[in-house]
DNA sequence: TAGTAACCGAGACGGTACGTCTCGTCTTTAC
DNA sequence: GTAAAGACGAGACGTACCGTCTCGGTTACTA
């Protein structure tokens, strides 16, 4: 019983591993995460598969990988806070949607949903790495609310996060019905009723 | 280019259905989704491979199909309407939550969440065969509390129903923190103060 | 353990026996044996495949009744004997290097060689009905010439008849070299020298 | 529509390869040539079933190679040569009837002789590898004793061949008789008076 | 500046499962 | 009870990938 070295990073080709995740999103979209291989990315990168195996422990690692590699270009998230809390909660709404509906996020956004529902580990790094930053920047939009008196100081702003993607989610997962900007302004809308502290806002 | 001519349905062997479908309920639950194969299915039930696929198109609908066939056994489902809003809706959210954990109906209730995000008929399948008598149950709970003036006449039910169930289908499929009972009362409650008529209730 | 009952053959429907024992020998011809199937046969016989198992042990059995079927039209063999032994024999062998080289013939002929080789039950059937005949008149041929003094007293007309097929047969099965109306007065010549009494012919 | 690229001999493995051929040549001698199977064979032989296909074409070329692996073990083929033409032939003839009844020899000849028939390029490989030589010996001699008066200058010597082996390979194939040391001599003596010179030798 | 150790591309390997095909049996309905 | 029809259990087919394992060949540290 022997466990193999643990490879060494400081020799590990950057261009292998550009190549591999360039390689992996690009399929994902092209023919689905079912249909992904890792024949296919190795070949599609010009690398050996052993390549792959070597520093990615799985086929959901790799993909994952390459959306954080694709992610690292577009900045920081920062969310609008004009101080009219329904206008900006109905922007962000408005936005996550957008991004829910363009097909090149759509489709491998949803192979990462499916694949975390049997590997527990890329769950949780989604949520830390991908979901996390903008969760937080919700809460801390909602939080300043709250101390500003728009929303009631017993809400838990945790649970108010999900009042405002839980819906989306559910819909986009479930595709009960088409997700639209007026879907935004409407659920923005009925959020802020449970949230408020009940005076005029 | 020919297509197959359909298998005469009247034919069928009830035996063989029966038993793909415990066989394949039971597999996913035992293997997960992942790790199911038709094989298996096939030789757990004592069936041909052919069998299967002359009758399914995919390991999703067998699997699906195998939920179905197990909720034909559990009758219809009712919701409670005590006149009391707020301690229905509750027991409600509680009951799905109970639901949602328990570990037999958890890990092939993922493994259809999964699959649905690369197969949209099997998705409307699920939406109108097994989640819709829940969601239309609810509604209808809803609009009977809307008739009574317990829920503002503005609100679209529809998302309302998503208000409810959404935020819970956040958390347990992003396993972003535990569904615990507390968790449905505060949910309960707060999505009551989004529905109100702003009276006191 | 129980054995079926022997089918009761007086209820045997000709017009099925007819069916697939033609639809076999065209079968054969246009795919080849190999790639013949029962299912092909009641297909193409418009007769359910049980009907076939029914009635025949093995695909061979039944390409080989449908030889037989279509020999039974053609009449008796009948050897030329004129007297002259060199140009009967010649006749004799050009005639059935005529038969071998003949598409309608080589093909299935070809094939029931093949089967005979895992399959002496088939074997010994096509010794016994169809090639018999034609050794069996070979064999008188050369014994009315014996009685005249053309072949030797002590030769074994077994295995003269064998010497003088044995050749085509290996030169057929083998393809080693083409079969031609040459061949068959070569051979004729030498076999005659074999059998001689020494004496001039 | 693409061709696969041909796979790197360098790399191929031998004991893979060994496995496969001393595994397909057992198996052919245990079940038949028709009951054998590919996967069998792999099974047998401890290889995947893609090793296989990778480097032959069809269940008959892994027979064959089989075949010639085991023959490259007994080295070459001579034939006696004593000057005693009657006595080198009648022991040419009983070894060769000696090694078509040894059941290690004719289980898998016959599913070769089988597979001949619907495989020309089989066909040619056989004849040029696994007969080939034996012919060409055989000629050789024969060659020997006409330069030596014992064979009449005008035979041919290809037909002479097919004299000897064609009588033997009938009765086999056929099994219109059986094979025995009584019948070499037989056959021997008669194929010489063909050959003769017709002066006592 | 040679050696050497790790990674690299490539691809064969032992396997598993795929979805298709055909087998020979079983079951149903019609005659 | 035979016949046509066709679903059934069984299992081999040839393919696609899996993850592991050599192979040379770079490539970058070490002596």
């Amino acid at each position: 019983m022997s466990t193999r070295p643990p490879p060494d990073a400081t020799r590990r080709s950057e261009r292998a591993r550009r190549a591999i995740l360039t390689a992996a999103v690009d399929l994902v979209a092209e023919v689905g995460y079912a249909n992904l291989t890792i024949e296919a990315i190795a070949a599609r990168a010009g690398v050996g598969k052993q390549t792959i195996y070597r520093w990615w422990r799985s086929k959901g690692a790799v993909v994952f990988d390459g959306f954080l590699f694709r992610q690292e270009v577009g900045g920081d998230i920062t969310l609008p806070d004009t101080g009219d809390l329904r206008a900006d909660l109905t922007t962000l709404l408005r936005s996550t949607i957008d991004d829910l509906v363009d097909p090149r996020v759509e489709a491998p956004y949803r192979a990462l949903n499916a694949e975390i529902q049997h590997d527990p580990q890329l769950a949780s790094d989604l949520v830390d790495h991908l979901l996390g930053p903008l969760l937080e920047a919700t809460r801390q939009r909602l939080r300043s609310a709250q101390r500003a008196g728009q929303i009631a100081a017993d809400v838990d702003l945790n649970l108010a996060v999900e009042l405002l993607y839980g819906p989306i989610y559910h819909r986009w997962l479930l595709r009960t019905a088409p997700l639209t900007a007026g879907y935004a302004e409407a659920l923005a809308a009925l959020v802020l009723r449970a949230l408020g502290t009940g005076s005029s806002t």
